[in-house]
DNA sequence: ATTTGCATTAACCAAATGGTTAGATCATAT
DNA sequence: ATATGATCTAACCATTTGGTTAATGCAAAT
């Protein structure tokens, strides 16, 4: 099965711009990875910006919104909490580089963001507001949880060079940690509920 | 007062690098910061690679050592935590861009960390093991509970672009949002002291 | 077989960029 | 006053980079 010139290109634009940032990355160096000639790439995506961009918002994109799907109405908060948590860390395990990039490259381009949905994070505050006039969590802003749960799962993948340096830990041993976070989020968010 | 050139030059590349990343400054933008001749740059600091690593190894050092000062000993640990978090949060909120440069910088550029001293972390987890030991806190693995604090405090401020756009929050809005931050930063903490 | 239009390539281009250099300026010591 | 060494400037340079173009290949339609 052969991958259509297309295809090539924004899968090793994809790498090359995760990798280096957008003013890093070469379009020779996506040129080479896709195999193919420098020319090519003008000629479907007119100019590195245009292709940044679209690489950019499909990256975002496919961050968002995995995660709501997996929630069912009917489970307790908790579990609700542990479907968010498991799902960004998994995610993340599988592409550690990812939030630093979009985090860099949304600062340096907020317009971008526009045509983003918030049904993500409405839904998930919802949830959050729901389960407080139940009784079944602590009171609590649902807007800064859903932030500092998002910061607990985000933060040592952004941070990983600076953390894994200051913890002594080998990247074999950050991995672990790594493995190990799923659980110690839960112990934090399991004291919020009653 | 007049600022010496070099000093001139240390402000001026400190505002670029952090607003641009490396990648996307520019030594002329510098310059014209500076308000000085672009070969004085490398007159003073040889390369751009040069100034750049003097400017992230100086802002990394500012950005981890306030803290330890402002702990005592005879703090409960629910006092410390206070403190950790408010100074981080001051920082911040003074410095928002700042994070963000720090961790991009550092991901590809991990070699500067060697030189950076771990006294820091290590004796904020000793005073979150002495706790543990104590009965005041409950038991949490000491270096997830330190990490899940910094991306708690960080988090916001590497993630303004999004988070604002994606709570619908307008800047004015987003500040006041961190300003009230460290209340609820708090009061996740709280749970865990018995 | 010829036309047609998309896909591809190699060569090329102008602008930008980090860096250099030869000479000017200026303060200080002699 | 003059020599000296540091500081500064304008012009310049080689290389890199995003982007273009003219020519070619090639498959499908006529």
């Amino acid at each position: 099965m052969e991958t259509s010139t297309e295809e090539k290109i924004i899968q090793a634009a994809e790498k090359v711009f995760v990798r280096d940032g957008y003013d890093g990355a070469r379009m020779q160096s996506i040129a080479d990875e896709a195999e193919i000639n420098k020319a090519m790439l003008h000629y479907y995506f007119r100019s590195k910006e245009k292709l940044f961009q679209q690489i950019l918002t499909g990256k975002i994109k496919a961050f968002l919104p995995t995660i709501l799907g997996i929630i069912q109405a009917e489970m307790t908060i908790l579990q609700k909490f542990e479907a968010v948590v498991d799902g960004y860390l998994k995610m993340l395990s599988e592409n550690p580089r990812l939030p630093i990039f979009i985090l860099f490259s949304t600062y340096r381009n907020p317009v971008i963001l526009e045509q983003l949905p918030r049904e993500v994070f409405h839904g998930l505050i919802g949830f959050i507001k729901k389960a407080i006039r139940n009784g079944e969590l602590k009171k609590v802003d649902p807007e800064h949880l859903l932030v500092s749960m998002m910061g607990m799962c985000v933060f040592p993948y952004v941070a990983k060079p600076i953390a894994s340096h200051m913890l002594g830990k080998s990247d074999d041993e950050y991995l672990l940690f790594l493995r190990n976070r799923k659980k110690e989020i839960m112990t934090l968010l399991k004291e919020l509920v009653n």
